[in-house]
DNA sequence: ATTCTTTATTGGTAATACCACTTAAATAAT
DNA sequence: ATTATTTAAGTGGTATTACCAATAAAGAAT
């Protein structure tokens, strides 16, 4: 009689590890809805309570949250472990921000060299399409739009590498620096020469994972970065710039009038 | 229609406080047997799947333990309370192992370079005791003295490095796999001719920084990585090889007798 | 007395129905 | 045309019921 064995392993424990190998190499992003829990059952194939015991135990390992009648959502605990530390840090001394850079630059060209090392065949799709929107948005004046596509490639990159920990890190950077970012593209939108500089950088970046040359794609992407980072300098240079003239402009108005609270550290 | 309020708190979650609660305060011992769970879903008035899910949360806790056709258990251990959810992640999914260890690889070889570029007097002075008593201790048979020296050593060249952001992942790693440096270096230990190998890897890091070489101490610090790499490989594999072998002795032991509840998943 | 079989009990899974809440589309009022 | 309200569809939360599989204890056969 060898009834036993196999059935030891419970359903709900094997979709639960399922999702949560699934959240924790990034096919499940923070913040994506999971499809209803009905929908989701048939989908995995068994009941819709034994994917509630699943879910029930992902959420109290914090990695899901539900809202009654809203769904049920990828938390960002695991990326909000590295990044709420620095969170304030970051905005409270500016001086770090060419730490990040630093950082950044190393944990990109390792990501870059990586990729080229290991990217798949939809790797490389998913990095052909984010290219072409990439370039082709920045010919156009959107600049909240390139940010995104930016991201989004080099998100991209950061996942064709293979590496969870590479992945979540570089997600969590994107978001600790996305503020900058912002103000170093908009910086850039207005020097046309500097701006092709860039779309070049990516291509090159694009073309060495593509022809699988690690050493090529890891230098290129830290060229990229440490390009961003002197026009980062100047662009800080400028904001910091604006933001005395600023500070001087609300003073002489605190002089005339003493009224609402003033965030502004 | 103001219909709500007090559903917002969901029953299952406060069956499972209560129980929690009665763990935690001891009315509820380890080893204790609770009711099945037809005859405990009435005694709180509650359905039976919504009492599975409180047991199913409490479990995924590590605080109750099931087993079919027996019964449910209290365990006996309460501390798995507040858990890094990045250790519990690695814990429960050894293939992570690989992929902190490449991360490692490269952020500890990027420290090392730019630990030889910027090191202070002061950070070299550092350096110079601590690997003096690295090189010391590891003629000894204090294999934990080992442990902690060879961290504080590599803690000491990440914070020569001048990054926070290198400095503090750093010791963020450091802690995620301090278990492993330490069955990695117990392994090692009975190895005399590796053991001396790590030594003198430990010399060329320490040199090169000394010397003001980035690229020698990165290569450094990268090849010892990878020698880690390998022979922890080896470390796994034996560690394995023990688990399996333990879980062989525990069946047999059930075979033998089947009385109180083997906690061992 | 020991071993094997049986049987009641337990946890595991599933199907179904209903409730409460959220969201957004459709509608009504301005 | 715009805004505010209503409504309906969809979602997670709970409960009921039934059946399956594994266990453990009682009983029967040796």
């Amino acid at each position: 009689m060898i009834t036993n064995r196999l059935t030891v392993t419970r359903i709900a424990d094997v979709v639960a590890d399922s999702l949560e190998k699934r959240i924790l190499e990034g096919s499940l992003k923070p913040g994506d809805r999971l499809p209803s829990e009905r929908d989701f059952a048939v989908e995995l194939g068994v009941s819709r309570p034994t994917l509630r015991e699943a879910l029930q135990k992902l959420i109290s390992k914090g990695l899901l949250a539900t809202r009654h009648g809203g769904g049920t959502f990828v938390t960002d605990r695991l990326e909000s472990h590295f990044v709420d530390p620095w969170q304030e840090m970051i905005s409270g001394h500016p001086m770090l921000h060419s730490d990040l850079l630093e950082f950044r630059q190393m944990l990109e060209s390792q990501s870059a060299s990586l990729a080229a090392e290991r990217a798949t065949n939809v790797d490389i799709e998913r990095l052909d399409t984010l290219y072409a929107t990439l370039d082709s948005v920045y010919e156009s004046d959107d600049v909240k739009a390139c940010i995104d596509a930016d991201v989004a490639f080099h998100q991209a990159i950061a996942e064709a590498a293979h590496n969870v920990l590479i992945g979540h890190l570089t997600s969590s950077l994107m978001r600790l620096i996305h503020g900058h970012v912002s103000i170093n593209l908009e910086h850039l939108h207005a020097r046309p020469q500097r701006w092709n500089q860039l779309r070049s950088q990516h291509h090159a970046i694009w073309q060495a994972i593509r022809e699988r040359q690690p050493d090529m794609a890891a230098r290129a992407a830290s060229s990229h970065i440490e390009f961003v980072v002197q026009n980062m300098g100047d662009a800080n240079l400028e904001a910091e710039r604006r933001q005395s003239a600023l500070r001087r402009q609300v003073e002489s108005e605190r002089n005339l009038e003493i009224k609402g609270p003033l965030l502004t550290g």
